[in-house]
DNA sequence: AGGAGCTTGTGAACGTGAGAACAAAATCGG
DNA sequence: CCGATTTTGTTCTCACGTTCACAAGCTCCT
């Protein structure tokens, strides 16, 4: 859309460069579709089949396209090969990115075990803890190391990511860690809200969250003349007890 | 201007019993911060530091929160135990939902060791694997059991809530014997879009997806001026060669 | 009692995103 | 060479979500 010819006196400022939040959360989406028809041998694909392949509707998939240019062929569709390269060249991820995950209990030895980020643009080059037994331990090809070390191998392997899996009390300070000595983007697995300075991206994933979410919705459909049974508007001290759900900060 | 509509003349159809998906999504952070805040001996807390301890900003919270009712005083504050009750009821945690894990190998393993679930509403009644070699292992309390008695345990425990982390190849597979057994409620891991009949909700984690997510904004930041490197339209065969990123959907 | 000072709840403006619809471009058959 | 057919890229409109701003309502102090 970016071709030089058309000055466009539109209003909305396109292409500068700047895409909608809500198309990169898909990108990923549809790299990996195009990776699975490219392993199936197909060459060519519709806005249709990646739409059904990606589980999006069709003008969504096009319109998203449409913001890295004009990558298609009318009365065609796409070459998956060349559109995932483009793909993947705008998310970044043709060429791999250092990882670094702090915290090695369960969870962080699942993501150490796991051999899916190393063929979708990612290394991890640490796996670091701060509990002296875990120290040195290893795991698949690396080692745990201590957690003292994380400002020299950010440095020495330019880390811009790191991957937090301690529990919550300490999520906090460790990210905290991670941003001075120079990551700029950090996901976090512990189930609190951590601040970072302006400039360092974060996300997170929290499993509770999801499965809460999943409750509400379920409520709905089983509970539909279920629910007066609880009082609206129970006296301050009136309502049953509710042991401990919400989940504290404790690990 | 975007000035238009003036046909509409009822306001924002006063919330049917229907809270905004947004605002659903929202809901657990809050009741996380509120068992923070209670933990802590708080007992009245106004928006500013509720959103605070939420990571959102003070207006939001407050329309979400009146999406539930008026649960604040004016010029006090919210009580806090009373709106932790409140939330946790409008989103179905006052009691326990039944949960089975199916795909008990890494990630499945880091799951049934976590013991955050219990606290947060949920009880896992079966950990399942369809591999032989796994099936009787104890995991903490519990015991791997065959993914072929899956249809008895949602019978017999009343499981609506399913979570899948088996290899994407299986995954469709048994989604749908989840779905067949009567699970309503998803939750998966596995790097592919599920397909799942209507009235059955669907959630997914993706770790490889937020990266990438991360990898683009990190790409920003870096890249400013390093981008014209790459052409913008190299000929179809022309492309670098980019071995497989993007994940394809073996295990 | 009455006013000062806070804080909630919400109406309205604004911004972003989704989907329907269609004109523009490409292929193909005759 | 032309018209039928296919499928993209884009425009338009509507729905949803966020943020601002402020009146309503509560407490406390004098
Ligand atoms: N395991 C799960 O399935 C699961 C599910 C949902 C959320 N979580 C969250 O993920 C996080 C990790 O869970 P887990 O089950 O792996 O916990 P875990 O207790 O097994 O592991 C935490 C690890 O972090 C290390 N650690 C603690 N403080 C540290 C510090 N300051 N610096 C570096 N390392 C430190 C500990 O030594 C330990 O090895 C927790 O916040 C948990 O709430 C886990
Ligand atoms: N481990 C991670 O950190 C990680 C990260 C991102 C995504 N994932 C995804 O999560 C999923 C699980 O990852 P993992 O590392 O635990 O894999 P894994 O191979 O360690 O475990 C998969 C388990 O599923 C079982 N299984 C296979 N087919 C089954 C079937 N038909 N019915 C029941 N069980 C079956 C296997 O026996 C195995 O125990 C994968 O889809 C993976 O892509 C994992």
């Amino acid at each position: 859309m970016t071709r030089a010819s058309s000055r466009r006196p539109g209003p909305p400022t396109r292409t500068e460069r700047g895409i909608p939040e809500a198309t990169v959360a898909r990108l990923p989406v549809y790299l990996r579709a195009l990776t699975a028809l490219s392993d199936s041998g197909i060459a060519t694909a519709s806005s249709e089949d990646l739409a059904t392949a990606a589980g999006v509707n069709s003008a969504k998939l096009r319109k998203d396209l449409s913001y890295l240019g004009s990558y298609g062929t009318r009365g065609v569709g796409y070459d998956v090969e060349y559109l995932r390269y483009q793909i993947a060249r705008e998310i970044g991820v043709t060429q791999d990115w250092a990882v670094v995950i702090v915290g090695i209990g369960n969870l962080g030895h699942a993501l150490a075990n796991y051999s899916g980020f190393g063929t979708r643009g990612f290394r991890i080059v640490a796996l670091l803890d701060a509990d002296p037994t875990l120290v040195g331990e290893r795991i698949g090809e690396m080692e745990v190391r201590d957690f003292a070390e994380l400002e020299d191998i950010v440095k020495a392997d330019r880390v811009s990511i790191g991957v937090i899996t301690t529990p919550a009390g300490p999520a906090q300070d460790v990210c905290d860690r991670l941003v001075a000595a120079g990551v700029t983007s950090i996901l976090n697995f512990a189930p609190v809200v951590l601040s970072v300075p302006d400039g360092v991206d974060i996300r997170k994933v929290d499993l509770s969250i999801e499965l809460q979410i999943l409750a509400y919705h379920e409520q709905r459909k089983s509970g539909e003349a279920a629910l007066p049974q609880v009082p609206e508007l129970p006296a301050l001290n009136g309502m049953p007890d509710l042991p401990s759900v919400g989940g504290g900060v404790g690990a």
